[in-house]
DNA sequence: GTAATTTTAGGACACTTGTCCTGTTAACGC
DNA sequence: GCGTTAACAGGACAAGTGTCCTAAAATTAC
């Protein structure tokens, strides 16, 4: 059958026919797997191909161009990662602590996955060499800091829009900066918990306790 | 003149007259640059070779292999590192606040550096592939937070021995995930000294008002 | 100076890389 | 059904990779 339309993502991917759009997938997916267990630099057209069960002039059939598999690749893997944010995030409760709690209680968690592991310091290094793979990076991250904001702001209404910034993004650096150390496999992974417990303490009462230059507003 | 003794460093490079010497650390030097500039995929002999200026066939005397040289360069870069963080911690003050703040200072001034934004997150990713790699960064890391232990333990006497060497880790990781965001040329470079200040901050908030369940010596 | 050997350059090798091309098979719309 | 074309396989290419070999050059110790 046809494709009507693309409704999941602009891939760069040649496919105009069902089987082709899962082959595409079933190659993105392939690719995945490579870059996790290889890394950037072990990520190679044969081996993907070989992974995804076709072959090299067929994965070329799809992907004219290693750039156009990478993009498509990286694109695919936040995707799925700010899905998995925002259905967290629905999921939280009423009061902005409980909430906050629950979405870093999220994030910290998911460090102790594999693909986290070796995904994210992947794309950092990536993200110094190519400007492209950079911005990405930096949406990821403003996407995922964003919900932040609100919560802080409203534990601490005192602070104004740019410490409440600074804040989310020194909570976001504290969690992503524990990737190196106890993240899956790490000689930490063991106690994650107990620095998650740990962190979050830390987090609520540096939100609580930090001095802000504006006058709170009247409860509406 | 001959090379009586290996007086700096254990190099796999092969070098016996102080030509050679010399040449082996042009060649360390020359690989670092590459490495900062193209990263660990982009590292090849011939690059360092050109970079070095000399020939591939020079090159490969002195390091038959690349990954003797890989690991050549990166103990050098580390070494550095660590040379460059002991020299800091002698000139620091007495209280253990001031010591402290003197030592997470220069930490996170490090951050802006060129050098430390490209070289870390380059070997974050090795690690997860390389378990050599992933010893290395560990016992770098060990050591850099060695000196933090004190001082916390100084300034929060009740804490127990491992309660002291998670609230290091989570400066330390804390500090770590700085580079991806406010390192340098990344987009929030240009408030990196706001953010050392909020840091610091919160790092001594935390510390002291840490909860430990260890009774605090009598003063000796 | 002379002999020894370290240092150097250049070419060559086997292999891997991304990309392309040709032909064949399969699935589609009609 | 049939024709069209997407999907696929295999081979081929040039460029780049790490490594090796040989011979010349420079530097050393004596």
């Amino acid at each position: 059958m046809l494709i009507r339309q693309r409704k999941t993502l602009n891939r760069s991917g040649t496919a105009t026919y069902e089987k082709g759009e899962a082959r595409l997938t079933r190659i993105l997916d392939a690719a995945a797997e490579v870059f996790m267990e290889a890394g950037y630099s072990g990520l190679t057209m044969r081996k993907i191909a070989e992974r995804a069960g076709i072959s090299i002039g067929n994965l070329n059939y799809y992907y004219r161009v290693k750039t156009d598999l990478l993009r498509d690749l990286i694109e695919h893997v936040l995707n799925s990662y700010l899905e998995k944010f925002d259905e967290r995030r629905q999921k939280a409760g009423r009061s902005p602590e409980k909430q906050l709690e629950a979405v870093l209680d999220f994030w910290i968690e998911d460090l102790g996955t594999p693909e986290t592991t070796v995904f994210f310091p992947e794309l950092w290094a990536m993200g110094n060499h190519d400007p492209y793979m950079a911005d990405l990076v930096d949406d990821l991250y403003a996407k995922a800091r964003e919900p932040l904001h609100e919560m802080i702001r409203q534990i601490n209404p005192t602070l104004t829009k740019k410490d409440t910034e600074r804040m989310a993004l020194y909570l976001c650096a504290s969690m992503e900066g524990m990737t190196i150390f106890a993240s899956n496999g790490k000689p930490w992974a063991g106690q994650l918990k107990a620095m998650r417990r740990l962190m979050i303490n830390n987090f609520m009462l540096s939100i609580k306790t930090a001095k802000g230059k504006r006058k709170p507003k009247p409860p509406a």
